[in-house]
DNA sequence: CGTAGTGAACCGAACGATCGGTACACTACC
DNA sequence: GGTAGTGTACCGATCGTTCGGTTCACTACG
């Protein structure tokens, strides 16, 4: 293996730093490029379709990190309430406690979220079925399971929402917070 | 009062509709020149301060829409259950039963966030209020009032995101559905 | 061995289009 | 006449994208 001072995953990292901040219409070339330390003519030469491929390939790395980090955990051992605490704090880090903004919900929002559609609702639909699929794990009906599991994505999405708008994160942590109460009943 | 074709409210409002669709960095002045079928210059003419200014005005119109429609209605007659879903019924209808995105949402998001900090923030707080006092006066102790106050505005911003996300105007129907269970216990 | 060739990775300069914004003359109505 | 509102033409800057070209590790072949 060569040196490969630049692997693909840490560009990608760095093109959703600036995307989750900015969001997709924000982020231009020029400051993708420059997060990234690669040129303009580099950029496209490993994403071919452009801006849409980059914002593609963060939607897919992201993804990944969520299956890995938050829905095989969900699924694996330990009480419920063990499994669910350790989603919450593995998103805390993830957002910074309320500081950083959602990557999937600037896709959503921005002007090109028709592009974004399939894989967006994919990993929305990921989400809700591993947070319902432990709550069915915990005894509770597969009905309320998911009512509860799309609750509770919700609230996760609009306290990140409200923590922008408030300029305060309190409103994240609180959330996070009542999460595992919310859920497990 | 002269034929006034364009009245300075419906000319935000369709600058209103634009923004909301595309978020802040989305929305082009010849974008916007198109939705309100004024020219450039008349759009200057109107904001001097150019984009900022037709945001701001946007955010303004749609804290005294809010005030007069939500805030107001939530303190006035009526059983709190009543007064909630009074709020619910017009929220629907704003959003369009989750259909549209929320403008508060795309400029806490977009990248010129900074400079509507302040409006923002007073929108969310004004709207936190309004739902307490409601709360306080259903008798409901203050501190358990802000919380669930402050919840109600996260789980309506997190479904209209998480509408979007998954294409799927259900969960934004289920959320204000539970709404005055959630908020009036 | 050497050396010609190959392809992946990289780059800055430049493209046409559009960006946000301005200048100014004109019209409509007081 | 004055002034609010408008249309046209235009500005420099930046947009996303493409071009021409360089570097360099590696392979094929004499």
């Amino acid at each position: 293996m060569p040196p490969a001072i630049h692997p693909r995953d840490e560009i990608i990292q760095r093109l959703m730093r600036v995307i989750r901040r900015v969001g997709y219409d924000g982020a231009s070339i020029s400051a993708l490029s420059k997060a990234t330390g690669l040129g303009k003519s580099s950029l496209y030469h490993h994403f071919p379709n452009g801006k849409h491929d980059m914002a593609r390939a963060v939607l897919e790395h992201l993804a990944e990190f969520l299956r890995a980090q938050l829905f095989e955990p969900l699924r694996g051992a330990g009480t419920p309430k063990r499994r669910v605490e350790a989603m919450i704090s593995t998103l805390d880090a993830f957002y910074a406690e309320g500081h950083e903004s959602c990557v999937l919900a600037q896709l959503v929002l921005g002007s090109a979220r028709a592009g974004f559609h399939a894989p967006l609702r994919m990993i929305f639909s990921e989400w809700i079925d591993a947070l319902a699929d432990l709550l069915v794990d915990a005894g509770i009906a597969r009905a309320t399971a998911r009512r509860r599991a799309e609750d509770a994505v919700v609230r996760i999405e609009g306290a990140l929402v409200l923590a922008g708008g408030l300029g305060d994160v309190g409103v994240f942590a609180r959330t996070l917070k009542q999460l595992p109460a919310t859920l497990l009943g």
